[in-house]
RNA sequence: CGCGGAGUGGAGCAGUUGGUAGCUCGUUGGGCUCAUAACCCAAAGGUCACAGGUUCAAAUCCUGUCUCCGCUACCA
């Protein structure tokens, strides 16, 4: 059987208008599992939203909606976003399932069988008006409104138990938590002693969540709950074998939820006795145009901005974009200008320039017929070696997620092709030397070909178009060999793939 | 306050067994004209935050200073 591989985003939280941020875990997500399938293997992709909760409980009421109602309209918002970027999940799970249900309230059960939770009182300083506990540092600043001191019974996971444990994992895999400095931030948060999590909220309070199996008056705190998707979707519990099968995962996520995947996440698991992630990835935030974004600043790169870049451009330009430039390490700068600048500089001016000439070439002198590659030389065998080792660096590079790398190794293998055309003229040696302009032009085609090929999961739609007009009657999704393009075929219709982008627009409207 | 990270030519970044500083973009000059005002070549531009120290030799190791940033958890 096909080795397996199973990534994740984390869930999207059903109150928040989806931006720029919830985008990009997803689509580097989603480039990862397309590489993992041309790899040829049986890949389990998931993603979903996260639907109980407070805040989810006060905006249904706000819009006089049950927060069932409320729900649907945001998961749907969500399948529909991710429809729109062809994002390739192989499962979508909301929290509200019965699947996941069963298994919150099965692992729930156990720990609770285990003596792993305990019933305790709280006391501390509440926000009325804003409806959430205080800490001590944050009253004593008077940052809350309307704060008093209350006290609440809850139940509370043992979690204090598995510091050392966590630490001990965490040390004997380096690759655990990613990159580096995040792994860095959870070994000195895990200096000091960790408490016991809370993992309940009274009905009386919150009603809108998972019911506690051992005490009906409560309900599971959201992130408890929220968490075991990860585990809920591929069929713990349920389906054995499949969980085994794909069990266990690569989790993206955002730097803001590094805490809760890599301390609550893997406590949880140890309590339950079921193995760790394979490995946690946080990345960094966009800022927009040089500036952080935030609700008040009011420069949240929303969907609809989005979607007006990719109208302009294509939505494979913004994959690219996300791809190559994405803060996977630190934090990285959308701006109108980088994003159209990126798109015409490597898309337009290298890829899509370099198939236009060589289409155009072959189709003057070759009849538009690919050209018999003859002989191959030491710098056409050069070529394709280069292909090989950006095609094996590619690959190493998806062992480290690091997607950014993988781009830029591709995208500078093309930008050479056309320093290799360049170097041996073509359209002159077509008029002194056929056969050699012949074997240049299928050396060209055979890279971009390979190129492509290796492009297909950063631009899905292009790259099938690239196909389409190479008549190979390929398509793409898989890995192809460099002197497998077959001499002969007769070229499809030339197309422009990127059309440059007039940076002029950019000034005169948007 | 504590812990951690960062400060490299105009911009964004590489640069951990220490040995005359690289990449992409931008800028300037040239070339080519098969191509989407594209492509190719070349040049200019950095005392590697600052001050000390170790060493034959430091961006790279040590000490101190300045600046920026992240984390410090039950509201995900």
């Amino acid at each position: 059987m096909n080795q397996s591989f199973y990534i994740t985003t984390p869930l999207y939280y059903v109150n928040d208008r989806p931006h720029i941020g919830s985008s990009y875990t997803t689509l580097i997500a989603d480039i990862i599992a397309m590489y993992h399938r041309m790899k040829g293997e049986d890949v389990f992709f998931l993603t979903g939203t996260d639907e109980h909760g407070q805040k989810v409980q006060q905006a249904a009421e706000k819009n006089n909606l049950s927060p069932a109602e409320h729900c649907d309209i945001y998961a749907e918002r969500f399948q529909e976003l991710w429809s729109y970027f062809n994002i390739s999940n192989d499962d979508f799970i909301r929290t509200t399932e019965a699947r996941h249900i069963r298994v919150v309230q099965d692992v729930m059960q156990t720990l609770y069988d285990r003596g792993e939770i305990y019933k305790d009182d709280y006391e501390g300083w509440y926000s009325v008006a804003d409806e959430m506990f205080v800490s001590e540092k944050d009253h004593a600043e008077g940052k809350y409104r309307d704060v008093r001191r209350i006290s609440e019974t809850n139940y509370y996971f043992r979690m204090s138990a598995y510091r050392q444990r966590l630490i001990d994992h965490i040390r004997e895999h380096p690759g655990f938590i990613r990159p580096e400095n995040r792994r860095n931030e959870i070994l000195g948060f895990l200096k000091q002693p960790l408490k016991d999590l809370c993992i309940s909220r009274p009905k009386a309070r919150l009603a809108w969540g998972i019911e506690l199996p051992f005490d009906e008056d409560y309900v599971t705190y959201v992130w408890f709950d929220a968490l075991l998707n990860y585990i809920s979707a591929p069929g713990y519990g349920a389906d054995e074998e499949k969980f085994r099968r794909y069990w266990p995962a690569v989790h993206m996520i955002g730097k803001d939820i590094l805490t809760t995947h890599c301390v609550y996440w893997p406590s949880m698991l140890m309590a339950a006795g079921i193995e760790l992630p394979e490995a946690i990835f946080a990345h960094g935030w966009w800022t927009s145009e040089g500036k952080k974004m935030s609700k008040s600043l009011g420069n949240f790169i929303d969907l609809e901005t989005i979607q007006s870049h990719c109208d302009h451009v294509g939505k494979d330009a913004y994959r690219y974009f996300m791809a190559k430039e994405g803060p996977l390490f630190s934090d990285s700068d959308f701006s109108k200008a980088r994003f159209y600048h990126t798109y015409n500089m490597d898309l337009a001016n290298d890829f899509g320039n370099l198939v236009n000439r060589i289409f155009k070439l072959i189709k003057k002198y070759y009849d538009g017929k690919v050209p018999p590659p003859g002989t191959l030389q030491e710098d056409e065998q050069e070529m394709k070696k280069a292909a090989e080792a950006v095609r094996d660096a590619v690959m190493e590079h998806l062992k480290a997620l690091d997607v950014n790398a993988m781009v830029s190794e591709i995208i500078a293998y093309v930008s050479s092709v056309n320093r290799y055309l360049e170097q041996k003229e073509p359209w002159k040696l077509a008029k002194s030397d056929p056969d050699a302009a012949g074997r240049v032009l299928y050396a060209g085609l055979a890279s971009l070909r390979f190129s492509a090929a290796l492009l297909y999961p950063v631009l899905p739609e292009k790259t099938a178009e690239f196909f389409s007009m190479l008549n190979s009657g390929e398509k793409p999704g898989r890995i192809v060999r460099w002197e497998d393009l077959s001499a002969g075929t007769e070229l499809g219709e030339m197309k422009a793939l990127f059309p440059r982008f007039d940076m002029k627009r950019l000034e005169t409207n948007d």
